[in-house]
DNA sequence: GTCTATATGGCGATAGAC
DNA sequence: GTCTATCGCCATATAGAC
C-alpha cells in the first residue's frame, strides 16, 4: 500500500503539536508504525515533507466558507455566521490552528505569500467587502484584520486565560466566543 | 566576569527566534563567544535555561504599565493609552513578543499559571476594571480578552497581511493601529 | 514500495586542567 | 569561572536487499 497520505496526516498532527524542529523523523516513522527509509522514498528530505504536510493540510480548508458568501442574508447575520463558522472550525481542527500559529510564527515570506494567496485570499477579499459595508468610515483592511483577530485569538489565549481573572469554563464554548465577538462588533461596547 | 546575564540575554533572543527545540547549546555558546562548559557551569540543563531566560525576560515589563492605572483620567482615556502603550511595546521589544507566542503555543499548564499570575495578574485586573466600565452589559472576561486580542494579534498577523489585499506600509505603524483598534472599541463599527 | 543496516555529524552533558 | 577534550546518543540521510 502507498503510504504518502498516512505519513502526511501524522506529519501534520505532529509538527503542529512539536514544530519542525522538535519532531524527529525517527519518531514520526514509529508514529506510524513504519521504517525511516519509507518516509525518504516518498519524500527527499525533511524540509520538504514539511512543507509538503503544510500545503495538504490547508488543501481542502478554502471550500468551508464558500457556501457563506453565496446566501442571500445582510451583512450583519453574514459578519455572525462567518464568526460561527470560524470559531468552531477553529475549535474543531486544532492541530490547524496549532499550524497556522507555527506558521505566522515562522514568518518565512515565501510561506506567507503562498498561504496569502491560495488559502485565505478569497476569504479575505469576501471578509474585505463585508468590513466596507458594515464599517463604512473605517480602514477595510484593519477591520477586516480585527474581525480575524477576535475569533483566532480568543482561542490561540486559551491556555493563559483559564488562569487569569473572571475565566469560566462556558468562555470555552464555542457558542459564547462567538456570542460575544459578534455583539462586540455589531453594537459595539455599549450594546 | 561573570557570563550568567549575558547568557540569558542572549538565550532570550535566540529561543524568541528559534525555539527551544531550534536552538542548541552549542550554537548559543558560539553566538555569546564562550563555550558549552561555561553555560554549564551556570546552568544544570537546557530546560533549566529556558525557563530561567523565560522569567528573565518578563521580570522587569510589569512596570511599563503601573503609571498608567494611576493617572486621573476617564475610562476611554485609559484605554486609548493601554492601547497605545502596548502596541509600542510590543513593537519595539519583537523578541518578547515572540516569547510569549512560544510560551502560550507550547502551553505548559504550570508555566502558564506562573506567568499568569506573576507578569500579566495585575496588568489584567485594571484591564478588567476598565471593561467593566466601558461595556457594563457585557462579560467582562470576554472583553478584556478581546482588548487584548486586538492589539496582539493585529501585529502577530504582520508577516501574514502583507501579502493580502488592502495592505498598506501603514498599517505597521504603531500610531495608525493604536488609533484603529481605539475607535473600533469605543465606537462600534459605524462610529 | 518497504525493509534492515549503516554512514556521518551534531546533540546534550561531563571530566578535569587552569 | 572558564576552558579543551571527550562520551554516548540521537539526528538526518543513504545503500542495497527483497
Amino acid at each position: 500500500m502507498n503510504l504518502k497520505e498516512p505519513i502526511l496526516t501524522k506529519a501534520i498532527l505532529l509538527f503542529a503539536e512539536k514544530g519542525f524542529a522538535g519532531l524527529s523523523m525517527r519518531q514520526l516513522a514509529k508514529e506510524i508504525g513504519i521504517s525511516v527509509a519509507t518516509i525518504y522514498h516518498h519524500f527527499p528530505d525533511k524540509q520538504s515533507l514539511y512543507q509538503e504536510a503544510v500545503l495538504f493540510a490547508f488543501s481542502d480548508k478554502e471550500q468551508i466558507f464558500t457556501e457563506l458568501w453565496d446566501r442571500p442574508s445582510s451583512a450583519e447575520q453574514k459578519l455572525s455566521d462567518f464568526i460561527r463558522i470560524t470559531t468552531e472550525f477553529l475549535v474543531q481542527d486544532r492541530d490547524f490552528h496549532r499550524l497556522i500559529q507555527r506558521e505566522i510564527l515562522d514568518a518565512n515570506p515565501e510561506r506567507m505569500r503562498l498561504l496569502a494567496q491560495t488559502v485565505f485570499k478569497k476569504q479575505f477579499e469576501f471578509l474585505l467587502l463585508l468590513s466596507a459595508e458594515l464599517a463604512p468610515g473605517r480602514d477595510t483592511h484593519l477591520t477586516a484584520i480585527s474581525i480575524v483577530s477576535l475569533v483566532k485569538h480568543q482561542l490561540e489565549m486559551l491556555p493563559l486565560r483559564r488562569h487569569l481573572f473572571g475565566w469560566k469554563p462556558e468562555h470555552e464554548a464555542p457558542e459564547v466566543i462567538t456570542e460575544h465577538v459578534t455583539g462586540l462588533l455589531l453594537m459595539g461596547p455599549k450594546g
